[in-house]
RNA sequence: GCGCGGUUAGCUCAGUUGGUAGAGCAAUCCGUUUACACCGGAAAGGUCGGGGGUUCAAGUCCCUCACCGCGCACCA
C-alpha cells in the first residue's frame, strides 16, 4: 500500500496507468463470458448481453471514427457485465475486398508492378499480407483504446469459417432461386475494373458541358456526346403539342455523327417537356433509364463504349479512342456539319463515381450474379426479402435509434433494385459456382470431377457482413454460442452504413434463420474536426489520430469527450479543449481519492459507523441519482448520464461532501459518520464511472480495501 | 423535386410525457484555507433562426419562411 500512495501524490498519469490495467483485465480473461461464469461473477442463467463489433477493414489504422464506436460500445458492455448480465461483446475483422485490394494496388503501383504481371495467386499473397498486417495494427489499437471485447472468439470475415458460412447461405439462395445470374445494366467502375452495388455509388455535381444538336427535324440535348453514335430511337411525351405531328413508331432518316441513320419515334411519358427541348434519343446499353425504356419497347441495345472506356467499332473514326479524348473531337465533327445548335457551359451534372476508387462509373449490360428482393419466397410465408425487411422494423421486432432512421430505411427498401453480388476482383469470397461446358454447379465444395471452372468473379463484402452476427457465432453448424447469444441484444454502428451493412445484416438473418440479428439498432454520428470537417481517409495526415490524444491526455479524457454531449444520429465535432478539461476531470477524481484514501485509515470496514442526519441525507441523494441515471443507462442516454456523473462527482461529492467532512474529521465531530460517508461515496461514484472512465477507476479501485476483485466485474448499485 | 436533421450563452453542445433556460470551454472579479492551481468562491452572459397558431403556460406541439447539413430521385 505504501507504495501506491506514493503513485497517489503526485497528478495523475495515464501513460503509466493504462497499458497496465489492460493487462490485467486481460489477464483476468473476464471479457471472455465463460470465465465470468467460471469465476462466479456471472450467474450461469444470468440475462444475456450479446454485441458484434462492426468489423474494421483491414485497410490500415484505426481513425476517430471507429475510436467513438468502440468508446459507445465498451460502455454498453461494461455496464452490461456490471449488471451482471452475461456479456458476450465479439471482436473481429472485415476483409473489405475492394477497399482493400485497391489499396494494395496503389501501394504496388508505386513499385511500378501491375497486379497482372504478379497473376492472381501472387497477388493475393500480396494483399493477405498487408490484411495480417493491418490486422495486427487494428487490434494493438483496439486495446489501446480499453476496450472488453473478447478476444477468444474474433473472427474474420475471410476466415474459414466465415467462408463456410458464405457458401451456405450463397448456396441455400441459390436452391431457392433468389441468387441469379443474368445479363442486366450495372454500374461498371473502369479504374477499379469491376462492377458495383447502387449503394456504393458517391454522386458529385460537376460542371460540365451540355450540348443541344440536331438530330432531323428535332433538337436533342446531351452532356455525354460520345455515347451517341448507336442512338436510333428517339423519345418525346405523347403529348407535347410541339410533336403532334410525329406518331409513335414513324421513323426518319437523320443525318448524325457517322452518317444517315434510320431513327424511329417513340411516345413515352418517361419524359419531362420542360426539360430543352423535349426530345431525347437513347442509349440502353449506357445508362439506366434509357435500359429500362429499351426493355418496355423492345429496342435493340449496341454497345458504344468498352471496359476500358474506349469507343467501340460503331463510332467509326473514332474507335479505340478513349471517350474523355473523342468528345471535342466528335462535337467538332457534328459542328462541321452544321449539326451544333448550342453550348451550355454552365450546366451541372450529377457525376455518379465509385466510392473506393473514384473512378466515373460507366453503366453497361453485363452478365452479373444478383439477389433477388422480390422474389417470393415459399419458406418464408411467400414474402419477398423486402417484405421481410420492411416486416423485421416495421414491427418494432428491430428499434433504431435514433427513430429517424427508421424513415430512411423504408425509404431505401422501397427503392430497392435487385442487388449485384459480383465483383471482378481477386480480393475476396469466390463465387461457389462452377461450369462445365454449358453446366453450371452450386455448391459449398467444389465438384470432385475433372474439368469444372470456378467462376472467377467474387462477392461483394458486404455479403459475407450481412451474415455477421451470426457467421461468427458459428453459424452454419448449432453451436452453443448460437444458441446463448443469438439474436444479439444490440448492433451500433455508424449512421452512414445503415444500408450497406444494418439492412443487409436484417436481409440475411430474416431469410437465413427467419429470425431478426438484433433487437436494437444504435447509431452514432460522424466524427468530424474542430472545424466542422468530416474525420475521414480524405484529410489524410490531417485528421486526429485517437491514438495521438490518448498519448497526450489519456484514454478516458477522449472517452468522455467523445461521449458528453454526443447524442445519437448526430455529428461529433472533437475539441481538443474538451479533451483536456476531461483530463482535468480525471485528475480530480485521482485527487479526491487520494482524500478519501488518507482519511478513512481505520474505518471499520465491514462494520461501517452509522451516519448523521446531514450525511444520511446526503447518502439518500446519492441514491435518488442513482435510480436516475440507471434509468438513463437502459435508455442508452449515455451522453447525459455521463455529464451528470462528471457534475455529481465535482461539484456535490468534491465541493460540497468532501469540504465538510474537513470540517467534521478535524472537529472530531461526527468524524466516523464522514468518513463511512466519503468511503461508500466514493466506492459508488467509481462504479458507476466505470463504464465511462474504466482506466483511471480501475487503477483507485486497486488501491481500495476490502475490495474482492476488479472493478469491472463488480456490480452496478442497484436499489430496491 | 421528395424526405430528414440542425439553427439554444463568445465557442462546442445538452435539454423525452409543454410548467418562468443548462453544462463544458473562453472571458470577468475575488481567493494560494495542505486532496487537487489540472484548485476554490462570486458574478456576468440567451427576445432558445424569423413570422404566425394551439394553450392558463411552448426551446419543447402545429403551420410557414430563411439559412446550413444530409439522404433519395431526376438530369435527354
Amino acid at each position: 500500500m505504501s507504495d501506491i500512495s506514493e503513485k497517489l501524490l503526485k497528478p495523475y498519469n495515464p501513460k503509466e496507468t493504462e497499458d497496465n490495467i489492460y493487462k490485467l483485465w486481460e489477464e483476468s480473461d473476464f471479457f471472455n463470458p465463460d470465465t465470468c461464469i467460471a469465476k462466479g461473477v456471472t450467474a450461469p442463467d444470468a440475462e444475456t448481453f450479446s454485441m458484434v463489433l462492426p468489423p474494421p477493414n483491414v485497410t490500415g489504422n484505426l481513425h476517430t471514427g471507429h475510436a467513438l464506436m468502440l468508446v459507445i460500445e465498451d460502455i454498453m458492455a461494461r455496464y452490461a457485465r456490471m449488471q451482471g448480465k452475461r456479456t458476450l461483446w465479439l471482436p473481429g475483422t472485415d476483409h473489405a475486398a475492394i477497399a482493400t485490394q485497391s489499396k494494395v494496388e496503389k501501394m504496388l503501383e508505386k513499385d511500378k508492378i501491375r497486379k497482372a504481371d504478379l497473376g492472381r495467386e501472387e497477388f493475393l499473397k500480396k494483399v493477405e499480407a498487408y490484411a495480417t498486417e493491418s490486422h495486427d495494427t487494428i487490434v494493438t489499437q483496439c486495446k489501446k483504446m480499453g476496450v472488453s471485447l473478447d478476444w477468444s472468439r474474433e473472427a474474420f470475415t475471410l476466415d474459414e469459417k466465415r467462408t463456410f458460412a458464405v457458401r451456405t447461405a450463397f448456396k441455400k439462395m441459390y436452391d431457392e432461386d433468389l441468387i441469379y445470374r443474368g445479363h442486366r445494366i450495372v454500374n461498371w467502375d473502369p479504374k477499379g475494373q469491376t462492377v458495383i452495388s447502387d449503394d456504393e455509388i458517391v454522386y458529385e455535381e460537376r460542371k460540365s458541358t451540355f450540348y443541344t444538336f440536331r438530330y432531323g427535324p428535332f433538337e436533342i440535348g446531351t452532356a455525354r456526346p460520345e455515347t451517341k453514335f448507336g442512338d436510333k430511337y428517339v423519345v418525346m411525351h405523347p403529348e407535347d403539342p410541339r410533336y403532334l405531328e410525329w406518331n409513335h413508331g414513324d421513323k426518319i432518316t437523320v443525318e448524325w455523327i457517322n452518317g444517315p441513320i434510320e431513327a424511329t419515334i417513340l411516345k413515352d411519358e418517361v419524359i419531362d417537356m420542360q426539360f430543352g427541348t423535349g426530345v431525347m434519343t437513347i442509349t440502353p446499353w449506357h445508362s439506366h433509364e434509357d435500359f429500362a425504356l429499351a426493355e418496355k419497347y423492345k429496342l435493340d441495345k449496341e454497345q458504344i463504349i468498352d471496359k476500358h472506356t474506349k469507343l467501340l467499332p460503331i463510332a467509326g473514326e473514332f474507335a479505340g479512342m478513349k471517350i474523355n479524348d473523342a468528345r471535342e473531337k466528335i462535337v467538332q465533327k457534328l459542328k462541321d456539319k452544321g449539326l451544333l445548335v448550342s453550348v451550355d457551359e454552365k450546366y451541372i451534372n450529377r457525376v455518379a463515381t465509385a466510392e473506393r476508387t473514384g473512378g466515373v462509373v460507366e453503366p453497361q449490360i453485363m452478365e452479373q450474379w444478383f439477389i433477388d428482393v422480390n422474389k417470393k419466397i415459399p419458406s418464408r410465408e411467400n414474402k419477398s426479402l423486402k417484405e421481410l425487411m420492411l416486416e423485421a422494423v416495421g414491427s418494432k421486432s428491430v428499434k433504431i435509434i435514433p427513430e429517424r432512421f427508421e424513415k430512411e430505411y423504408f425509404h431505401w427498401i422501397n427503392n430497392l433494385r435487385d442487388w449485384c453480388i459480383s465483383r471482378q476482383i481477386w480480393y475476396g469470397h469466390r463465387i461457389p459456382v462452377w461450369y462445365k461446358g454449358n453446366e453450371m454447379y452450386c455448391d459449398v465444395n467444389p465438384p470432385k470431377e475433372a474439368g469444372w471452372e470456378q467462376d472467377p468473379d467474387t462477392l461483394d463484402t458486404w455479403f459475407s457482413s450481412g451474415l455477421w452476427t451470426f457467421s461468427t457465432l458459428g453459424w452454419p453448424e448449432e453451436t452453443e454460442d448460437f444458441k446463448t447469444y443469438h439474436p444479439t441484444t444490440i448492433l451500433e454502428t455508424g449512421h452512414d452504413i445503415i444500408f450497406f451493412w444494418v439492412a443487409r445484416m436484417i436481409l440475411m438473418s430474416k431469410y437465413l434463420l427467419g429470425d431478426i440479428p438484433f433487437k436494437t439498432v444504435y447509431m452514432h454520428g460522424m466524427v468530424r474536426t474542430a472545424d466542422g470537417k468530416k474525420m475521414s481517409k480524405s484529410l489524410g495526415d490531417k485528421a486526429i489520430d485517437p491514438l495521438d490524444i490518448i498519448e497526450k491526455y489519456g484514454n478516458d479524457a477522449l472517452r468522455l469527450a467523445m461521449i458528453v454531449g454526443n447524442t445519437p444520429g448526430n455529428d461529433l465535432k472533437l475539441n481538443e479543449n474538451d479533451i483536456r478539461g476531461y483530463a482535468k476531470f480525471a485528475n480530480k477524481i485521482w485527487n479526491a481519492s487520494r482524500f478519501v484514501f488518507e482519511n478513512i485509515k481505520g474505518l471499520d470496514f465491514d462494520n461501517l459507523p452509522a451516519f448523521d442526519k446531514e450525511d444520511a441525507s446526503s447518502d439518500e441523494d446519492l441514491k435518488e441519482f442513482i435510480k436516475e441515471i440507471t434509468k438513463e443507462m437502459n435508455e442508452f442516454r449515455y451522453s447525459l448520464v455521463s455529464e451528470k456523473i462528471y457534475h455529481y462527482f465535482w461539484h456535490t461529492f468534491a465541493d460540497i461532501l468532501i469540504e465538510r467532512s474537513k470540517k467534521k474529521i478535524q472537529e472530531g465531530q461526527n468524524a466516523d459518520s464522514a468518513k463511512a460517508l466519503l468511503y461508500t461515496h466514493l466506492v459508488t461514484l467509481l462504479k458507476i464511472l466505470h463504464p465511462f472512465m474504466p482506466f483511471i477507476t480501475e487503477e483507485i479501485w486497486s488501491m481500495m480495501p476490502k475490495k474482492k476483485n476488479l472493478l469491472m466485474v463488480e456490480r452496478w448499485p442497484v436499489l430496491k
